[in-house]
RNA sequence: GGCGCUAUCGUCUAGGGGUUAGGACGGAAGAUUCUCAAUCUUCAAACCCGGGUUCGAUUCCCGGUAGCGCUACCA
């Protein structure tokens, strides 16, 4: 491919601030820079806020915050709003062609006359044939309307385009509404901004949603109406929910919002991993990939065209039930992946945030018996929590009671510990040797003996590795929790 | 209703006129370990239905069914 190409491509991603950033969306907006990156292309981030009503500052800023943390940027940055001038020359260019009409029918909330032959509506009665001069005296009389593209009709003629996932499209002109281009107030519809700019920014490649599949015929249409080169199309298939329905705020809660997946501590870098995984495939079997490997490895023929499901449970029973087991899974895989200072530092503020106090060296420490066993970097609460509190939340003193053994083993078991602890150093390998030597001592296996100990500092029978737990916990901490447990056992 | 798009294990997907239909997540079993993880091994699990075309269709064509999208002076 010639270079100057490459130069050209340019793709944009182009969200309406009327919510949260939708999981959906960032996937759009993720295979749009994909692709640009790959083709050495711009990415153009453009606001599309024709719709005042709806428009939020709440709304801007999940999308901006949500942006950001995927860190991946972008290139230009636009906002419709500040464009209308381009849009209203656009459309009275089309005007001045006869491409478009007057739509003097005020604006109807209810049912509307059915004008097509199939019981569709194609066009308000009438307005299609008003005069030039007719339609002139009307506006100058300030009475308001809509402009309509005047799309053709009853010459079977089809308008077509060709898109890079779903292949040739072709549909009958007949079929196809006498959509409004401005409204009675003036501004710009969607359909009119978003080709407008596309036109205007040059964009060269649309990829988006396959939720506008349908509206690209009079994307099409507008673009030759302006004259101007159609872009090339890539639809993409629609993240959908278990049940097949469309991903909805008000009917899946959280999990469509990005800002869920950060704040319970998904890796940017795992998030779009799982994402991309979603609808598009590098075909060689790797799941695991960094952003790097995308990449390199994305391309729009790897797009299939069947929704994908996002496989949360619907009611879910346990927190991590919020998210697609494959995107916990690929979390952890990327926090394994983080070098041990990264991961570290990553999980501090989220420990701080809860209130504990940890310095960064002690996180240091922690980190690398935990990495193993989050999925998620709030996992750090529940993994990790009994190296941050002062003092253990209650346990169940049965817990201390080892396999095949009784309250009076357990008992034996702490005792002796607190003697054995009392005189050892506290690194690995002298804790091993000291501990195994006092269970064979008294005749237990190591499990036998390690399990109260473990329980006693740990709260719980489930924890990292017990050496290098009592090594970060220190003398002091061990102790007095092994003098707690056996309190407990009185 | 009209128009359009889609259909491979539970989920994400690979594949493609002749294959033991491959991988991953999840599930089950086992190995390993001081518990839990991690790791390793093994197992169960799919071509929506019906017609064609063909020596042979899961793959190509048509129809059906189902799901989804569009059908606004929303985007």
């Amino acid at each position: 491919m010639p270079l100057y190409s490459k130069v050209m491509l340019r793709v944009r991603f182009a969200p309406s601030p009327t919510g949260f950033l939708h999981v959906g969306s960032a996937r759009t907006f993720i295979f749009n820079w994909l692709y640009a990156r790959h083709n050495g292309g711009t990415m153009v981030l453009r606001l599309d806020d024709t719709d005042v009503e709806r428009n939020t500052d709440a709304s801007v800023n999940s999308i901006f915050g949500g942006l950001r943390w995927l860190n991946l940027g972008w290139d230009e940055e636009y906002k419709q709003s500040e464009r209308l001038a381009l849009h209203r020359q656009i459309a009275d260019a089309i005007f001045q062609k006869d491409l478009a009409y007057r739509d003097f029918t005020p604006a109807h909330t209810g049912d509307t006359e059915k004008s097509g032959a199939n019981q569709t509506w194609l066009f308000n009665p009438g307005m299609r044939e008003l005069s030039r001069a007719e339609s002139d005296r009307r506006a100058a009389a300030g009475e308001s309307f809509a402009l309509r593209f005047r799309v053709p009709r009853g010459r079977n003629e089809q308008v077509r385009f060709t898109d890079a996932v779903y292949g040739e499209q072709v549909k009958l002109a007949d079929d196809i509404e006498d959509f409004a281009l401005l409204r009675s107030d003036g501004m710009p519809t969607y359909h009119l901004a978003s080709c407008a700019d596309d036109i205007d920014l040059r964009i060269s490649h649309i990829i988006r949603g396959q939720d506008h599949l349908s509206n690209t015929y009079k994307h099409a249409l507008i673009f030759e109406g302006a004259a101007a080169k159609i872009p090339q199309f890539a639809h993409l298939p629609l993240l959908v929910a278990p049940d097949g329905s469309k991903l909805s705020k008000r009917r899946h809660g959280p999990v469509v919002s990005v800002t869920t997946y950060r704040d319970a501590g998904f890796l940017p870098e795992a998030f779009i991993n799982f994402l991309c995984l979603l609808g598009w495939s590098p075909k060689d079997n790797r799941e695991k990939m960094t952003r790097h490997e995308l990449i390199e490895a994305f391309s729009l023929e790897g797009i299939n065209r069947a929704n994908a499901v996002v496989n949360f449970k619907e009611p879910a029973a346990t927190p991590d039930e919020t998210f697609d087991p494959k995107a916990l899974w690929l979390n952890a895989e990327h926090i394994r992946a983080l070098p041990v200072s990264e991961l570290s530092a990553q999980l501090l503020p989220v420990v701080r945030a809860t209130g504990f106090q940890v310095t960064s060296e002690k996180m240091d420490a922690i980190t690398p018996l935990i990495r193993e066993r989050i999925k998620l970097l709030r996992d750090v609460l529940t993994a990790a929590d009994f190296f941050f509190v002062e003092k253990l939340p209650p346990y169940d003193p049965a817990e201390l009671i080892p396999q095949k053994g009784d309250a009076a083993m357990a008992l034996k078991v702490l005792k002796r510990a607190k003697e054995v602890l009392a005189q050892t150093e506290f690194s690995h390998d002298p804790l091993d040797h000291a501990l195994r030597a006092a269970a064979q001592e008294m005749g237990l296996k190591a499990g036998q003996m390690f399990q109260p100990i473990r329980v006693a500092v740990c709260g719980r029978k489930n924890a990292p590795p017990l050496f290098e737990t009592l090594q970060v916990l220190g003398r002091d901490t061990t102790l007095a929790r092994i003098d707690q447990a056996i309190e407990k056992l009185n």
